[in-house]
DNA sequence: TGCGTTTCTCAGGCTATTCACAGGTTGCCG
DNA sequence: CGGCAACCTGTGAATAGCCTGAGAAACGCA
């Protein structure tokens, strides 16, 4: 259903639908600070957006907007988040959901919901991780072709968004969590430089309070692991950011 | 008859009809939340799924949807399992049934229906287990041809869904039923990083409403039976999940 | 019923990871 | 060449996430 991707002058892969046009995407949220943010993180992806603040309002729009991917929050003013789920699968069966949930209340009531191949988040997320996995659940409910797509290549260093691997001409490299999020948002921008503060809003949760130079020191960590003893691939644009680009050029 | 497997983008293999066409199953039961948990999963198996509440209902969507296989609830509002088996049977008569059952009232009626090439499962069941079985009596309908499409194979660990047996280098090793749930979901999505979320919602039964950590045991379980003394092929992806992969790359 | 097996809870231990802090280094400007 | 801002990175503390031993409870089978 999703069998076309391509590439934006900016050297950004898209997911596209089969006849060119945008993916759609709803977003369910009652915070309108949450909708907002994910709405312009979307869009900045090339994808179509609506959004909806309760239950109601989200059949509603699904109705009429046939989304292709959901994002829905468990916590609604209006109705469970299992009963807007059932509703929203009568309407649309086969459309994947991402879930947010609160840290907390995660244990309980998450049961059976990624058995379909649904997944979930929990609040507060980093933007990255959303857009990640929705990109999985768009590209898995799609057509059976496409293989290559979970892995990210520059130059000789490959990542996959699968396995979580990574490597560099061959070798393997184990990164942390954090160290593997910042490194795919670079590779998913190549030869493009990206500023602290735009890494920080998308790598790190929303709520993150901390001393912008965590990024000065990840960067320093990727380096260690990525260029260690290399032709350099992770390069400084002082005053401006960092940018990621195969290292022959 | 369903001499045709693919590769889904996700390295799963999938059961096609011998057109191409996604195969057809038929979900009865009367608990919505069954029926539901149920179409989830199985679509996300590639297949196309109709559901029904009660008896009525099963043989007249059987009449015109005709499935390839029927999993059937033994306990309906309207009519009793036998008799929509016997109706399911005039419409169908070469279509193998998976029942549901109560845990208690199994042993008179269903070990006489399981003769025919039938199967069933009793309440609660884990989705890893529902699969498993309609995958079997799916492959067994069809043509008699690839036997060998039951056992799965990653680097050299195999494990044979039919007999149940696992071996690593020729070693047999005996593992306990929900060792080897885990183990057989693992192996279906090799190299792939599995949320422990993911693993609790498709090996445990749906009402398992135990502490998270049930998933970590049953790792630390199979490493000692698999990876024992060996090159390891179960990794943990910290923060993000588990996964299994041949031990030389 | 009784006994071995299996499942699961609980809690302690341990390591990897995250992050703050602070001093060192580099590049740019006049 | 000095000074400043931007950046780099060593150190270490707090913590999250994972592992696993011990034993209780449930199960299966004779």
């Amino acid at each position: 259903m999703f069998s076309m991707t391509t590439t934006s002058p900016q050297g950004r892969t898209e997911l596209l639908r089969p006849d060119g046009s945008p993916v759609r995407v709803l977003v369910v949220d009652d915070e309108m600070s949450i909708t907002e943010l994910l709405s312009m993180a979307l869009r900045y992806e090339g994808w179509q957006i609506r959004s909806a603040g309760d239950g109601t309002g989200a059949i509603q729009t699904a109705r009429e907007f046939r989304p292709d991917a959901v994002v829905l929050d468990m916590m609604l003013p209006d109705m469970d988040g299992l009963t807007v789920l059932g509703r929203l699968r009568r309407e649309l069966p086969d459309v994947p959901v991402l879930f947010l949930t609160a840290k907390d209340a995660v244990e309980d009531r998450i049961a059976g919901l990624t058995a379909g191949g649904d997944d979930y988040v929990t609040k507060p997320f980093s933007l990255e991780e959303v857009v990640a996995r929705l990109r999985g659940l768009i590209r898995r409910s799609g057509a059976a072709d496409r293989r290559s797509e979970s892995v990210l290549v520059v130059g000789d260093l490959t990542l996959d968004e699968d396995s979580h691997e990574v490597s560099r001409g061959g070798d393997n490299i184990h990164l942390t969590a954090t160290e593997f999020e910042l490194l795919r948002f670079l590779m998913r921008n190549p030869r493009r430089v990206l500023s602290k503060a735009q890494i920080l809003d998308r790598v790190w949760s929303y709520d993150f309070g901390g001393q912008a130079n965590v990024v000065e020191l990840y960067i320093s960590y990727l380096r260690r692991k990525i260029d260690a003893g290399r032709e350099p691939m992770i390069h400084t644009r002082r005053g401006a950011g960092y940018l990621i680009k195969p290292a022959v050029s």
